[in-house]
DNA sequence: AATGAATGAGGATTCATTCAT
DNA sequence: TATGAATGAATCCTCATTCAT
């Protein structure tokens, strides 16, 4: 009946279950009752329940890994780390549901093997956009160009407006925020 | 043998555990087997596992509700909201592993009936620091202030540089962030 | 506050939930917050749990031994027969909630230690209104005469019509039943 | 290990237990020991303790339907209540140790969700042996054709004497009764 | 005459995981 | 490419009971 599609819709299920109700509190079963096939079918595709969100990370980690190594390679130019912002807007645009879950699932995610991983590249990122040798309240702020990202897409939900806007606001601030600390704002 | 403190010996176990592993993955096995107590102990003391962290958010909604409540009555001046903003610096510091739990098990949290309480605070003292009609961006920037000091003291762990700077940056920063969204920052 | 009468009010409310709710379902918990006292004031007055069940148990229990021994010294008249179902419909209605619960709760009164004995009460009243060698008809229509004023009692509830009308329509028939086995009914 | 009998050993084993031991007193640990399975083998056949019960109750709820349908479609001789009488015996009769249980376990069928629907069931029966507008008494003599059966089933345990002999008084008597009931007994 | 604090044993249930088919 | 059947370990929670005060 299905074919070759089954190990794709277990990820489709899986993040969408997990971001909506956390790692822990969704169960393998659920997973499988909502595919209509049996738990051991999640163990043909995937060797345990952890390893199914490491399959999900990869999505999310190997554009973050492509960002940072082309990152590595300007010139750190504002320009630059406009662009980084950018881009790393749109991949939290486009795996939205994925950041979610890391975002809300941190205390899961923290031990999950993974976990480090990714924490690392966020620090990597953070750094891309600052200068060696800032102020400590400028790198505050290039961290915080990031999250305010992150509120962009999460908390913001909780107020009013278009999302659509709301990200875009989100990424001005944040470009803003980098500015500010590129230049040392007088 | 031990006496009527154990109710507080709980708490604070339970605290240090849940902000340490997440709520989900710390049992009530762990948490008695610490205080050297039997699991039946934990449920003279409170009704179920959700009452213990529901207890612990009550060290933390009080404060919350009364800086709401206080700057409910304040004019809504920058200074004003400034002092907003250091008063849930302190309340941050003061409770640094309780904000932690919450803010790194927000999926849980979520759904634990406190969960909305609290966020509906947070969203409140947000547009408490923001003025009515502001562009889209201001808000942000109103948000985006809380969240900061949010980084401040969970994901500048992982950046060196001594904490108390680190904390005092990310006020100082946040203070900015509302200034300009304040002042409509030419 | 409460002076003596503690003893009988755990009786009361024993009795109330026991026969409303079953006996294991009900906790000691329970009947003590009902009466608003600690489970451990149950203990001051009763020795275990069964042991308030027990206590309960005399006040049916003494009055069908004096039945017993009332009737062992009878002629076994039809008249005397009669005169037993009266007294045991008597005894029904007035601890009705009492043999109600032990009606609906048979599984569990088997092995209260008590359970035997009021079996055995049972047994030896249905001897009291039989003959000996009656053909088993009979004997069963002696046994059932018992059964019917018990059926009167509990199962009538669900069928519509005045109580005090069907304990009297149960006691006639039961009443019928063993004039039927006395006089080897043509 | 063992093949596709295990649901079936499940129920045999529960009700056996259920039937010996009461409901509440039998703990899902037992039933598995006495297959030697796990507990959780028990879930994965039935998702929950009540679940067996329920399972159980089919047996009895289908044959006790189909007497009902039937009866509802005779025309209202004694012939037919005859009829009903000695079907219902021969169900009795089989599905003994079921009765068994329900009838020492009423507190806990009760609410057992299928509890009131046995009810309803015995209700329905004992209408369809009575006549509309009977004397009280006359009612109470087909509710306790019913009732005599269940204790030539049950209490007559204790009454010594051949058990199928003593079954057949039973039915006998209940005959007895509701032929008494239909003719208005002079 | 009663409480506060605790225990030990056990309850039903759920979970991730395995493996023969 | 899956399923059916099962396991072992753990979960939260409840209970009757105890005892020092």
């Amino acid at each position: 009946m299905a074919r070759g599609n089954t190990r794709q819709r277990i990820q489709d299920v899986a993040l969408e279950l997990f971001a909506e109700q956390g790692y822990e509190k969704t169960s393998l079963r659920e997973i499988a009752e909502r595919l209509d096939v049996t738990k051991a079918a999640l163990y043909y595709h995937f060797k345990t329940k952890e390893d199914i969100v490491i399959s999900l990370f990869q999505d999310i980690v190997r554009p973050l890994d492509e960002l940072i190594a082309w990152a590595a390679e300007q010139p750190r130019t504002l320009e630059t780390k406009t662009e980084i912002l950018r881009r790393y807007h749109d991949a939290l645009t486009r795996a939205a549901p994925l950041f979610r879950f890391m975002h809300e699932n941190q205390a899961t995610v923290r031990d999950l093997s993974i976990g480090v991983d990714f924490k690392d590249r966020l620090v990597r990122l953070s750094e891309l956009v600052q200068e060696p040798d800032l102020p400590m309240a400028d790198r505050v702020r290039c961290v915080s160009a990031l999250f305010t990202m992150h509120a962009g897409m999460f908390f913001l939900q909780h107020v009013d407006g278009d999302p659509e806007e709301k990200r875009k606001a989100a990424l001005e601030v944040a470009v803003d925020l980098i500015t500010q600390a590129h230049t040392g704002h007088a």
